[in-house]
DNA sequence: AAAATATGTTCCGTGTCACGGAACAATTCT
DNA sequence: AGAATTGTTCCGTGACACGGAACATATTTT
């Protein structure tokens, strides 16, 4: 019965839809009457709500998505940095962490000027194709890092890494940087400069700026990229 | 047995901690068997995790929380704001919504120094002593604030204002000048000053900017909370 | 060292309550 | 008017959630 309910609250997407009961029950192929009884339940625990005949997710989720530990500590502790580098660049500015073989991002802050980007606050995109990924994976354990270029590689564009030879150069490179890049892996017309942050023991999370390719100045948003990983990698390292 | 389930998810608080089985069933008054097996079932859902013994809130949670509508897209058009707001005047700077008789802080952004507030992203807070609450209330149905003022005031400091005619003379205040103030109503030593937002129809949302006392320049800041609130709501208004 | 207390975990018989088909009500399409 | 689709109520059946008792393991007390 947990499972029935989680694959209702399975069904939403990040286009912010709302859903009607016969259209919950054909996506989780669960009978209509069921649907109704749970997601009755559901509105009254808070986890969905209930407009005219249609379910939304509700406001309890996002009050507990919150307090998930190592999320929000992560945020907390990263936000200032966050901050000073999209003030240094003024560009869309992202943190993430490993999940499986994907990154979760964490923050992602941003002008006025949006970027059709395929990151969104809580989703997922594989580790290969991301600037985060790439600097998560080149500082991850050497054994995971291996499973992964072993595995068949994700492809978001045309731009997108799948050859496991070339995505080993670039790994490489990125653990003598210290930087990843990325460029319209993710999403065309756009580009990437990423760097880990450690706490002291291993590789944690990984912040990156994406820029409008033609724009993209690494030599310049480097050193930000740099400063701000290093200065969080500090902080979660020392005090907390 | 949802019931539970939720139960179980309540008992988390903001301080992050990670609860062991016992401590678990002892706060839900629930058998320690019933707790383990759903916390078990919880477990392989992803909305808890195990480490050794104790469970945390899962990673599915926070990927479910941010794709709550209203507050995901609230915060994705407020943002380039937000980030305006806080570079103008590198202080603690609030989203919020109203819930019922609370406001809950949809995005919360602030720099290195970190004030010692009772305010957290996706947190819950009496509307009558926060900025962010009284813009809400100020321009929220006259039935509605009416009844607010009727009943007892919370009171989160001894500056809390608790009595409901001096409440009444500033959601009027608010009301003729578009600004709401708080002085030490929610934390001891910081002061807010906040506006609200408005979809076109009726108020949606509020911004605040939270400052140290010591420094609190209401005339300085009040050109720039006002100037975030107004861009956001022609935003709303227009565009999407 | 033994006993005591605490932890998480497995087992299993009982009874409840989730289940979902069938029928109903209220719209909306044709 | 009829047909089709929606959400909703009803209710008999049986699966499975329930939780007490017993067990395993670690930690503390005597």
């Amino acid at each position: 019965m947990l499972d029935k309910a989680a694959a209702i609250l399975d069904c939403y997407r990040p286009d912010g839809g709302a859903y009607r009961l016969t259209e919950l029950s054909a996506r989780t192929a669960l009978p209509k009457t069921t649907v109704f009884r749970l997601c009755a339940d559901l509105v009254r625990l808070g986890l969905l709500e209930r407009e005219a005949d249609t379910y939304r997710l509700g406001g309890k989720l996002f009050e507990l998505g919150s307090l998930v530990p190592r999320r929000h500590d992560l945020r907390e502790a990263a936000l200032p940095f966050l901050q000073d580098l999209f003030e240094a660049t003024r560009e869309t500015v992202h943190l993430g962490i490993r999940e499986g073989d994907e990154v979760v991002y964490v923050e992602r802050i941003h002008g006025h000027d949006v970027l059709p980007l395929p990151s969104r606050v809580g989703g997922r995109l594989p580790l290969t194709c991301t600037g985060v990924g790439k600097a998560l994976l080149a500082f991850s354990d050497a054994d995971f890092t291996e499973q992964v270029l072993a595995g068949p590689l994700a492809r978001l564009t045309p731009h997108s890494v799948t050859d496991a030879v070339r995505l080993r150069t670039a790994i490489e490179q990125a653990q003598v940087s210290g930087l990843a890049y990325e460029e319209q892996e993710a999403a065309m017309g756009v580009s990437c400069i990423a760097a880990p942050v450690f706490d002291g023991q291993a590789v944690v999370a990984a912040l990156s700026v994406a820029v409008p390719r033609a724009r993209f100045r690494p030599a310049q948003l480097a050193p930000a990229v740099r400063t701000a990983a290093l200065g969080l990698s500090r902080l979660l390292r020392s005090g907390r």
